[in-house]
DNA sequence: CAGAGCATGTAAGAGGTTACATGATTAC
DNA sequence: GTAATCATGTAACCTCTTACATGCTCTG
């Protein structure tokens, strides 16, 4: 159901076929909505029958037409409410952490690789981000309100990210201390 | 397929029964990855049948009868084998962010409402993974490596919530900066 | 002329949620 | 006696992922 919601904040900022939402979905909104290209097009089929979007084809000279979406009144009104009530707090599933938690299985060794490479690619989303940040929110709290909104978005993300690698840090950074010598445990 | 893992590791910890396997999926496992019961016997009965793990009925007075469920040595190596490769990352999915990208469809009352709700919520959970820090881990460099394994997934959890606890201060400070006259947009 | 990008879809299968179902015991 | 806890399942449904499919244009 969510994933309804989800699209209609997308085409809340912007107009969009299902190609552009897809698209969308592998940058801003999907650092905190996944979605892949035929979840989007059967819901987008689905909220156009609702009237929640209406969609217009677009006839394009040199490239296949396409359908622009845009949120109708009722949309706006139904995405309204749903913003004004409680929101569900995400079920995490974090692989990292399920392995460590077996972690008496392998080697201390494994558990540290897989730590620093997991630390390198948080590094990589928290640059991505902080460009983000550099080139379209130099002054936070002049934005206007719509903005600012979006920017406490991507803050998330900056905190999230720097969060993960500074974990990533200690938990490497416990585990070499006595664990490097070949004594504890199972190969 | 990784919730097999993720039973794996809980009976890696200890040997449970489906019942108990539900439970622990509401605490420590379940804070990094969750399952309902009706996933797990499933799950479990499969697992089984691969011989990944063996179950052995415990006849009890007083009580239905449970299935005790173990690792075997061959449910080990898979585990110890899955450990060792990359991770995938999460997909992360955050309703709260959802609304907070499609805000101005709403009065910044709202969100800072929804925003305080959440961090209340995620300072009550801050301090259950605080209390259980204090109890079970309350020297973790003298831990034995199994238990630090462990005691690092806690970590990730309590730095989690701080995370969130502090963007949703500075969330809310940003909101209330400018916008709490009725002036930016809409109702 | 190969590969990437534009643009939209179908179909099968895996994974997850919700509701229903049973039946005993223990605590209030 | 009412609710909670122990213990295990079935069935229907919804959601998500992965693979397959088409066809055109622009770039190198």
């Amino acid at each position: 159901m969510s994933l309804a919601y989800a699209i209609l904040a997308a085409l809340n900022d912007r107009e969009c076929s299902g190609y552009d939402l897809a698209k969308y979905f592998e940058e801003s909104i999907g650092y905190f909505w996944s979605a892949t290209h035929q979840q989007i097009y059967r819901e987008l089929a689905l909220l156009e029958e609702k009237g929640w979007v209406k969609g217009e084809t677009i006839a394009q000279e040199d490239r296949p037409n396409k359908k622009l979406f845009a949120l109708t009144t009722l949309g706006q009104a139904q995405m309204a409410e749903w913003i004004a009530q409680p929101s569900k707090l995400s079920k995490h599933k974090e692989e990292v952490l399920v392995k460590l938690f077996a972690g008496n299985l392998v080697s201390p060794k494994v558990l540290i690789s897989e730590l620093e490479r997991l630390r390198q690619v948080h590094r990589q989303q928290l640059q991505t981000y902080q460009e983000i940040e550099r080139e379209y929110f130099p002054m936070p709290k002049t934005l206007p309100y719509a903005a600012q909104c979006q920017y406490l978005t991507l803050r998330q993300g900056i905190s999230h990210e720097l969060n993960w690698v500074g974990w990533c840090d200690e938990a490497i950074a416990l585990l070499k201390e006595d664990n490097t010598e070949p004594n504890s445990s199972q190969p």
